[in-house]
DNA sequence: GTGGTCTAGACCACG
DNA sequence: GTGGTCTAGACCACC
């Protein structure tokens, strides 16, 4: 189940789009699993229609999942090749962060121990 | 100089503070050093000087620069303490970033390499 | 009803921010209650709406309201524990207010006497 | 020696006007004491000589010193009488300042003390 | 010269 | 509807 902080300042949208993707990354979500339809998510979330397909419709684009009209929306595998722009995107993300970091007197190490610890969480959560 | 990208969809002032920032854990800047003008700045960097007024605000709200009225703006010194707010928002915000990176087939090993790299490419600057 | 002072000297925005705290503090504004909108506002006081953004964005800031964007802002509750930074800017200014005070031939208890007032009067407006 | 602080924000005028008058309440200045020429001021403090000249001239429309051309500048006598405006802004500035207290958990009881403990401090300084 | 405040008005993202 | 960003330009206080 995914959360919504509504009080974040972060676009609902964003939020779900990123709770998915955790669910899929974990192993709550398999491939070929189906989601809840949008106004079924909606009432789950307590939020507008339009936005959970605005969710599912950026999901799809970037191959995440897939929409069979009539049908439903179904996780995609995840896909063995990389994106070079998501890629690229992660890196300039992760550079920016380095700079907050740094600024804060956080260590290079213990910045790679929350990387470490990161990973764990996610893969700890398979089953 | 901080460079601007005008197409990037971040806000012009963000990218400003995350400039600046920049140039001061690289060595660039260094504290008590004078910024440049709001005026200058701005006909520097082609942007309205309340967008460059307002990422000095910014800075000077987190303890980054210290503006005297009437002088100017000034580097102020990198603060050996930790804000625990900010620590908390960079923790979440790598957190996400990890999820991404997972996504993208990007492997624990390879993120912290990144990381490395970037702490290695701020330390390398300094003179 | 906050009301501005157009002719005070003080900035609109410290007096709205000030306004603002006063109506919570007393009981009129309570946690979770909506603020007017930033439109909505600056009709009412006929200022500029980002004067009155501004107002919000700094008590934002200071943990004192919460603006969910698209949705409106809020009234957060009173914090428990208090601002270091904030607790020596009222002494210093008291500090201050005291030799003008004294200056005025002001004795110690008047001056108590009014602490207590304004104590009283903030606490007679809770319902 | 009045102190300036000359990354408070506060304007240079402003912490001359107050430091010159902390100095009479506590006796270091007695009415009729000569302060020192604008220029010798103006190097003692290392600022501009107009900032000082502003400084005199509203201490002088304050009736706190008094300027004789060719002479110098001179303390006057603490009036006995209240100046019913001085009086009116430091209530103003009082009330606001109670309800920045209130909002910080400040109870009554500790802002009183402070009261006092100020008073305490100018008379402690009486030779 | 410096930064600070305020206005007017445009455009965008979010829900 | 909400707030956020940006521009253009005016006026003021401080130094």
């Amino acid at each position: 189940m995914v959360f919504i902080d509504k009080s974040s300042g972060k676009p609902y949208y964003e939020q779900l789009m990123l709770g998915i993707k955790e669910e899929i990354v974990s192993g709550i979500l398999k491939p070929g699993d189906q989601l809840l339809s949008v106004r079924e998510m909606s009432r789950e979330l307590t939020m507008n229609p339009n936005t959970v397909s605005k969710a599912y419709k950026l999901l799809e684009a970037q191959d995440v999942i897939i929409t069979v009209k009539g049908k439903g929306t179904f996780v995609k595998a995840l896909t063995t090749e990389m994106d070079p722009k998501s890629v690229e995107k992660i890196q300039r993300q992760l550079s920016e962060l380095t700079i907050e970091a740094y600024y804060q007197n956080i260590s290079s190490e213990e910045l790679k121990r929350w990387v470490e610890d990161s990973y764990k969480k996610i893969k700890g959560e398979h089953t």
